[in-house]
DNA sequence: TGTACATCAGTGAACGCGCGTTCACTGATGTAC
DNA sequence: TGTACATCAGTGAACGCGCGTTCACTGATGTAC
């Protein structure tokens, strides 16, 4: 038991990732805007005063939980993007990815969704930067396909910024999905391949300046 | 000056409408669930108690809030299905009618995108409501379009749904480009109307079933 | 038109409650020698 | 290994404050005759 140098900082990193868990399940209930300080104390088994040990407010506790929830979304978002690619199969593994990453972290997903727009500003702005990255990161994993030769980096942000809001989109409508009703997750599974589909088709055939190049003008 | 029967139920009608008005002003810079009654209230100039002769709780007036403002996005809705056709021109103003509305409405705008996925259930289900009645509308739109021949009712919806969900995007993106940076605007204009084009080209070649008909399985 | 009574939107005092924040504290852990 | 002192996560009392809700009320508007 020589080298336990840093059991009271291994302590206070314990009570510090109570809070935010506890903060979190709170959360699935309410937004982090009327989430007090006393009730997630009070869940953790803490004296109110404790709190201000670990996060200055309630504000950058929820900022925190940014970092942590974006951070469990990485590897969905990644792996969302390159089965955009095209084929069948890479789809349905993308949508069953977001399937089972809802399923995984629901209360982080539910806080993303929630407070993207919600009403704290300093959170609203950490989850807009982290999204930003990401979209990046996504709009690079699309350049590196061949199917992306002689896209702009333009169109190429604008392709990724579809695909991280879709799957946004079709995250949340996994979450309102009930876990003991498979026809409901079912229904949404199809909606969201066939979206993607027919964002891979659009891809596929962009610009498309003959399709319909334009209706005479009418004066 | 006969015909005044209804003084006092038109001054009812004001004082809500002044009630209503006030929380969705105050409501730009934090979420309903966090909304004190007696704020509103007073940012009105009434006596606390007066708000139970309009509503029942915040709740019940952020319930009425949905309906006002998914009545002001309605027709923003049914403009936005049919330029998403094809042409060009039709595009360009479809993104211009959205961040006219943004621009008209922007408070009820960001109440709905806030809330829609904010921590008060009886108004997400209110917005739910109202945006599957318009996603429906927005199909049946689009099953009148003659580029509609052959589509079943189900891929009509999942089309209907991503113009939706897109469109909340939008605005959501207008919402947040200042109105004294027009760059800014117009970078989201730019933006918006590339993703409907991709969305058009999408849907004019659905379902697309020879483009990259499949990898061979490797096993 | 005038009178007597009913309705009801808005008032103001009062309540109990939980909130965020301050402060001086305690006692286990860490460190220097 | 032992001792003396420093650090600091967590405590508990206390504070002032704004909250939602109750209640009996007031006085203008509405209605019946």
């Amino acid at each position: 038991m020589s080298h336990t140098a840093g059991v009271r900082q291994a302590r206070k990193q314990r009570t510090r990732q109570a809070l935010l868990d506890a903060a979190l399940e709170l959360l699935e209930g309410q937004s982090l805007s009327s989430l007090g300080l006393r009730e997630v104390t009070r869940a953790v088994g803490l004296a109110p005063t404790a709190f201000y040990r670990h996060f200055r407010s309630v504000e950058e506790l929820g900022v925190a939980l940014v970092e942590e929830a974006l951070g469990s979304l990485h590897p969905m978002i990644r792996t969302t993007v390159s089965p955009a690619v095209g084929s069948e199969e890479r789809i349905a593994r993308a949508v069953e990815l977001i399937a089972g990453h809802v399923d995984a972290h629901p209360a982080h997903v539910r806080f993303v969704a929630r407070e993207r727009h919600g009403g704290v500003r300093p959170v609203r702005e950490a989850i807009r930067g982290q999204l930003a990255r990401f979209t990046a990161e996504v709009g690079q994993a699309l350049a590196e396909d061949p199917e992306s030769a002689g896209w702009s980096e333009d169109d190429l942000l604008m392709l990724a910024q579809l695909h991280v809001d879709q799957m946004l989109v079709t995250a949340s409508l996994f979450l309102e999905a009930p876990a003991d009703e498979p026809a409901a997750r079912e229904r949404v599974s199809r909606l969201a391949a066939r979206q993607l589909r027919l964002i891979a088709i659009g891809r596929r055939h962009w610009p498309d300046r003959d399709g319909t190049a334009g209706v005479p003008p009418a004066t």
